[in-house]
DNA sequence: AGTCCACAGGAAGGGCAGGCGA
DNA sequence: TCGCCTGCCCTTCCTGTGGACT
């Protein structure tokens, strides 16, 4: 069965260059943003202490990747003169991981070789280990804090502000912060007392254009394919369909990787643009099924209620009302809870599972109001045609027609 | 100008599971 | 074993809101 799998030609050269986490040696068109989040964080180097800094840009614009670039090349710099650094990234969207204040500094604790429960103890103890584990290291600390806004939005600023904090009681360590984020109005919904205890530097990211993204996948295609597998007619178009998605180089990168795998899969020795086609198609897909998939099932019945709402009333002919509503999605989960044996929510918790699904970027809704006939939400679906097919039979086999 | 509707969304707290230390 | 802590999911209660209607 595996022959041919083992005997067919491999069009890869270094898979790992064409994710999205992969750090080359040269970063195309970042040349200005690296010198900028270089020079703030050179103090190290000389045994002062760098301000905090702050990185915004939207998706795919090159924040993650430049910062452990120059933090890289930092700390082979430190290590040269003899001096401590420890750095420590922290994805803060990772579920489980740091999206609450105690498991975040539990995480931080854990990179800092320190053992910790995962729950169990009270925040302050966990911030006095924190302090006093820093402390005793006698070191520069470089936290980097990766989508920092999905933390701050969810447990506040505090965090922060006592992050900082705990410089004014160290003798010994100084901890900077980056702070990189997507959202460009983060710093203006920050606390005051926040604001001023950070005295952070920013960085903006501006996304990429189509050219720029052609030259890095160029780049990254020289080290991830073997030579002749892909030509420059594939690279243009994933450059095109990622620049017209606010010019996402992550998205291009997995477009040429998916298109790479879906070639090999069918034992062919260089990458087309039907691959391409094909690669989007996949990735839109599995972006969908697996978010619907990993939601728990209350979300998932109020999810099939709007999709069958939906289609009720794209079926009704003539003139109808056709806007969707919280409360008929209300009613309709209700009635899906009672056939399913499920114990059903109260209505204002379904309105917050909108609100989620409408985050998840599945629905879209938005709050209208309707005059004396009260103020509600109006709800659409957010998925293609064949996207939605899929995601509606997924929920038939879990709830039934 | 005031009323009213159908919610949105904030705040507080309950119940549960699970860990720690005495 | 018990009390205290955590996160998480949920309910209950409440105030706020925008615009059609009176």
């Amino acid at each position: 069965m595996f022959v041919q799998y083992i005997q067919q030609e491999d069009i890869f050269q270094d898979k790992k260059a064409l994710s999205s986490s992969f750090v080359p040696q040269k970063i195309a068109h970042r040349d200005l943003e690296l010198q900028q989040i270089g020079s703030m964080l050179a103090p190290v180097l000389k045994g002062y202490n760098p301000n905090n800094v702050f990185i915004y840009g939207t998706c795919g614009t090159g924040k993650t990747i430049c910062a452990k670039f120059i933090i890289k090349q930092l700390q082979e710099a430190v290590a040269q003169k003899g001096n401590n650094l420890q750095v420590v990234y922290i994805n803060c969207k990772m579920k489980k991981v740091a999206d609450t204040e105690y498991r975040l500094f539990a995480q931080l604790l854990k990179e800092l070789g320190e053992c910790v429960p995962d729950t169990g103890l009270p925040t302050d103890v966990l911030y006095r280990r924190f302090f006093e584990c820093v402390d005793q290291k006698n070191s520069q600390l470089i936290i980097i804090l990766d989508e920092i806004d999905t933390l701050v939005r969810k447990v506040g600023d505090d965090f922060l502000y006592n992050l900082t904090r705990i410089n004014q009681e160290m003798k010994k360590s100084h901890i900077t912060v980056i702070g990189i984020t997507n959202d460009i109005s983060f710093r203006d919904n920050l606390d005051l007392r926040v604001k001023s205890s950070l005295s952070e530097e920013e960085i903006l990211f501006k996304p990429y254009d189509a050219r720029q993204l052609r030259d890095i996948l160029k780049d990254r295609a020289k080290d991830g394919y073997k030579a002749g597998a892909v030509d420059e007619l594939v690279i243009s178009k994933c450059a095109a369909l990622a620049a017209q998605e606010h010019g996402d180089a992550r998205r291009a990168l997995d477009l040429l990787r998916v298109a790479g795998e879906i070639a090999e899969r069918n034992a062919e020795n260089a990458v087309t643009e039907h691959h391409i086609d094909m690669a989007q198609q996949k990735l839109d897909m599995d972006r969908v099924t697996e978010t619907v998939r990993g939601q728990p099932s209350q979300s998932q019945a109020v999810l099939y209620s709007i999709i069958k709402l939906n289609e009720k009333n794209t079926s009704q002919k003539g003139w109808v009302d056709r806007r969707l509503l919280t409360g008929d999605v209300f009613d309709t989960y209700t009635s899906i809870c009672k056939t399913n044996n499920i114990k059903p929510l109260t209505q204002r918790r379904i309105s917050d599972l909108i609100g989620e699904l409408d985050m998840l970027g599945v629905i879209t809704a938005k709050v209208i109001s309707n005059g004396r006939y009260g103020r509600t939400r109006e709800i659409t679906l957010a998925l293609k045609e064949d996207i939605l097919a899929r995601t509606k039979s997924l929920l038939i086999e879990r709830f039934g027609v």
